[in-house]
DNA sequence: ATGAAAGCGCTAACAC
DNA sequence: GTGTTAGCGCTTTCAT
């Protein structure tokens, strides 16, 4: 067995109480006995067990992390800041895969729930009830996603959004699909409302709208033939996943990003700056979001006024490389060959 | 506060034992009871506390898990097997990241393993003796990396480095290079024995030892000019991401993959079949692996008997893709130059 | 400033 | 088969 506090209080020849104080509280306790104590615990390599102290403060130094799917970078990033301040706080991190189902997702929740302080929820797409239900059983962040009532750190996808449409209305296209991402994703929906915002404050661009697509490398396939047929010169794909899956099956039908199509994306995964062309994506801060996390939370389980306003959205950035270029000569013949007048604003394909 | 095994037994009129037993040990309850407990425990929605029952058997039902780094999907993959596997035995994964830092490594394994019924540890780098200090103080599965005395799960690297040399043989290739990972990997280490073993079997092959290469993509930028000069014709890369490298940097100087050089690694990550030309890579059960080193930490920690044999090696499986094709033309005349007599086994390059 | 004692929620002997 | 009792290691009143 391990040394406990009734050890290191015999070998001192203190009481046990003495000794949780000397280690907990120190200024509650005189100088030469603190000392003692702290030296004799050091030299016997007392460590205290937290789950006997969290029997007692009803605390217990740990927060959960649920997640959809380990094995994406996306949210491996989080995971690293959330362990690391939370790591700094004292709080070890308890790691849960729901393997994007709903289901299993509430079940690892509450599983998790009474042996946590908290939990750090990345809920693509479970439901808003059942969400709620499990706020009820411990305190929840959630990432990625709002819900009335809740607190969350989220990326300004709108902001993302808009910057890649400028670079893009730049860069002279004037037909712009967005390939969007599950219609039950959070952020998505936040995509493709501004994109429609975007259009209707640009009734001169013609913006067209595919998907849904599951937000993988084979829905940017799907979506590649559907962006080729509605005309557009560049495309705004969900993720970066989405974006190589475009650009494969660009090339399979003998065209080239960004010289037949410019293909913009949002994440910024480690490999968009590995493959040809690199992608322009939008970059997230997403070990940043991780620890803002851990920060939110804490205060949440600690009962501590918030620094930040509720529900911040993080800053995001444009990454401008290569999978983004100038509008084809043609496109541009074609686009100046329809009058202003008639260009119309958004425009909808199921 | 939550409801506990004395308000189920109020609330039946059993006593807290008869509660306890009806949870935990069914069998030992008679039927009329047991239904009672249970039902009234479910309606009441009971939850054990985990940390109140470790206390007394000196179990947590969590287990650790340490990786170098949580952003590299490779460990993503291992981190979401491992948590498959624990769940369904009915244990809590704690995760931690040591940032690829031995001396972090080592505290953040000190600081959960009293929290812990045991670690499995992706140490890539920490020394022996550090490890072997570590096992100390609990029970440990190292995972890609073998120590004597230490049960460990690895993958059949050398399988995989053999299945890659034939089939480029059998493109043609007569000059192969191989691009070392780290020298104090263990990994890479078993990749170069194998490389060596492989050139001393087939004499009349020429073998070129390049690196060792930090295991990224600029390590891969790095090989590829070492890799051009020594005349190889095909490249096998420590792993997917020096492939990118290689890739990229052959195509800065005009050159194409595959037909101007062929270029194999290991690892099969996702986006191996997201990029062009897709690659030819080794496969590793990663998310198999992380239930494997599941269930032999639990076998460790509930002194059951090994099914397996100890330190098993995963079988591995090459992917052929697009990134290897046959042995250039000029290469092939090249190597019809040099009379069999005077072709030489491996060659080493620093 | 320090010690004694009472538990936190649960399991494991030990009685009946 | 079920109840009683004694802790697991720790914090926290309450005395002193």
């Amino acid at each position: 067995m391990a040394v406990t506090i009734r050890d290191v209080a015999k070998a001192t020849g203190v009481s046990i109480s003495t000794v949780s104080r000397a280690l907990a509280t120190p200024e509650q306790v005189a100088e030469p006995t603190r000392l003692l104590v702290q030296q004799a615990a050091r030299e016997m390599g007392y460590r205290p067990n937290r789950a006997a102290r969290g029997l007692i403060t009803g605390r217990t130094a740990c927060i959960g992390l649920v997640v959809p799917d380990l094995e994406n970078p996306f949210f491996g990033s989080i995971g690293k800041g959330v362990q690391d301040r939370a790591r700094s706080a004292g709080y070890a991190v308890f790691i849960g895969d729901s393997g994007e189902d709903p289901t299993l997702e509430a079940e690892v929740v509450r599983s998790i729930a009474k042996q946590v302080d908290g939990v750090i929820l990345c809920s693509a797409r479970g439901t808003d009830e059942t969400i709620l239900e499990l706020a009820g059983d411990t305190p929840v962040v959630l990432v990625n996603r709002s819900i009335e009532g809740l607190e969350s750190i989220n990326f300004d996808n709108a902001a993302g959004l808009r910057a890649i449409m400028q670079h893009l209305v730049a860069l002279g296209h004037t037909t712009i699909a967005y390939a969007a991402g599950p219609a039950n994703s959070w952020s998505s929906r936040r995509r493709t409302e501004a994109f429609r915002a975007f259009g209707e404050a640009a009734p001169a661009l013609t913006l067209v709208e595919l998907g849904d697509f599951p937000p993988v490398f084979d829905g940017g396939v799907r979506a590649a033939d559907l962006a080729i047929a509605s005309g557009a010169t560049a495309v705004v794909a969900y993720n970066d996943l989405m974006a190589l899956g475009l650009i494969d099956r660009l090339r399979q039908r003998g065209m080239r990003a960004p010289d037949d199509m410019s293909i913009a994306s949002f994440d910024n995964v480690a490999v968009s700056a590995m493959v040809w062309p690199k992608l322009t994506t939008v970059d997230f801060p997403r070990v940043q979001m991780g620890r803002a996390c851990v920060d939110t939370l804490l205060d949440l389980v600690l009962g501590r006024p918030h620094a930040a306003p509720r529900t911040p959205e993080l800053p995001v950035e444009l990454v401008v490389r290569q999978s983004t270029g100038v509008a084809p000569a043609s496109a541009a013949i074609r686009g100046a060959d329809i009058p202003a007048a008639t260009s119309m604003g958004a425009v909808t394909t199921p």
